[in-house]
DNA sequence: CGGGCAATGGACACAAATGTCTAGAAATCG
DNA sequence: CGATTTCTAGACATTTGTGTCCATTGCCCG
């Protein structure tokens, strides 16, 4: 649950007859997006949650499809980056870089995979939404295919097995498996020599297993 | 678009004063739920889809509700079955076996793909959708790792390539791209080997060619 | 041929959601 | 202190959906 502007101590408290600001709609509409899909943002419910009067809404949004604009700005702005970035992080060999993507998939502050099924499943509703989504999936397969391709893969395999992991991930996230992390540290070389067709190395192994440590420790960069 | 009753002329014509059957408002109500998710199975855009008055939805269901649990049971009827049994059909090899569950991806007689993101979809907003899909999705997986065991997989390496294998075709059909055919079968070969971590032989791949076109032209049993 | 049955349609009640308009509250500034 | 700015609340109009009640329609069968 994202915490309001004016329950949070480290921020400076709100002046005048301010009770919420549009950075706190915004959370709020993107915890419900998250939870429930966009057809379940509604300035009533947001409202109620924000215990404010429904009509203080439009104050700060033009309308609630402003409100989703700016949810979507926001998707964009993070999610695709970050994993393009991260497919291509340098690295000696083709398992140690798919441990780099999966490590996007196992942060929820490098890439948010609730939000991006959200947004997923708001694109089969809107024509513009998928347009946006549409890119961003190029984008990210591209990425992912070039990993490949540094790593020597003849082309059409670069392809599919780009396609294979990237898919794999949208449907696990999809299927929305709330699997402990030693049992997924488990079936990580499985994983990996799945999606390569190589066995990792002990040390990759160790590498990512020391990562995920980190993040629910909470120690992470 | 679903063929009405009414308008079917291989049915016996409707007599008295019945313009629509149960039977329709439900292949209705799974139109909409495939295209636009259950939030919008609508008593009121099913009548006018229908042509008929909204009260006449009463005759045929308690509520609006029971309508959800007979599309759910329709499902669940439907899709899983289909699957479990193409993943255990025999064969020579891994990758014959792997083409056999490819025939449900591409057939949309044997496996409703968009219904069952539809549910997946739906699944997120009810507890109860949410169990009987689980289950399901148990079946499944268990059905592919048989398959992957068969052919003398290591335990876990079955375990994963089962899941890559099924994940990776929830995340396909989640993506929604409508990729032309002849596009997917260049990928063939090489989806095949990520899958399986074997090449096909020729004659398969040539087998679910032929499969394929006998889809698009109508002449599959 | 007229009653009964199966299905339909229309009127009504009501709930939930969006959006508008206007008055009011609370700090700030001249 | 009073005017202004910035937000908030409440009343109202409108739309869209569900569900109920009851009259009506049009075959079918005794």
């Amino acid at each position: 649950m994202t915490v309001l502007h004016r329950d949070n101590p480290d921020r400076e408290p709100l002046v005048g007859n301010i009770k919420v600001t549009r950075e706190d709609w915004v959370n709020v509409a993107m915890d419900a997006l998250i939870s429930d899909g966009v057809e379940q943002v509604k300035v009533l419910s947001l409202a109620e949650r924000l215990d404010v009067s429904r009509s203080s809404f439009y104050w700060y949004f033009k309308s609630r499809q402003d409100l989703l604009d700016a949810l979507l700005e926001h998707w964009e702005a993070t999610n695709t980056g970050t994993l393009v970035a991260h497919a291509e992080m340098p690295a000696e060999t083709i398992t140690e870089a798919t441990c780099n993507v999966f490590r996007c998939v196992v942060n929820p502050r490098l890439f948010n995979t609730a939000l991006d099924f959200a947004v997923r499943d708001w694109a089969r509703r809107s024509g513009h939404v998928r347009r946006v989504l549409d890119l961003s999936d190029e984008r990210r397969l591209a990425a992912l295919r070039a990993m490949f391709d540094r790593f020597d893969y003849p082309p059409l395999e670069a392809l599919t097995r780009a396609r294979i992991l990237y898919y794999m991930q949208i449907g696990y996230n999809d299927a929305d498996l709330r699997e402990p992390m030693d049992e997924r540290m488990k079936l990580l070389p499985g994983y990996l020599l799945g999606f390569t067709g190589h066995e990792a190395k002990p040390h990759e192994i160790e590498a990512f297993r020391a990562y995920t440590a980190r993040i629910q420790t909470g120690d992470d960069p």
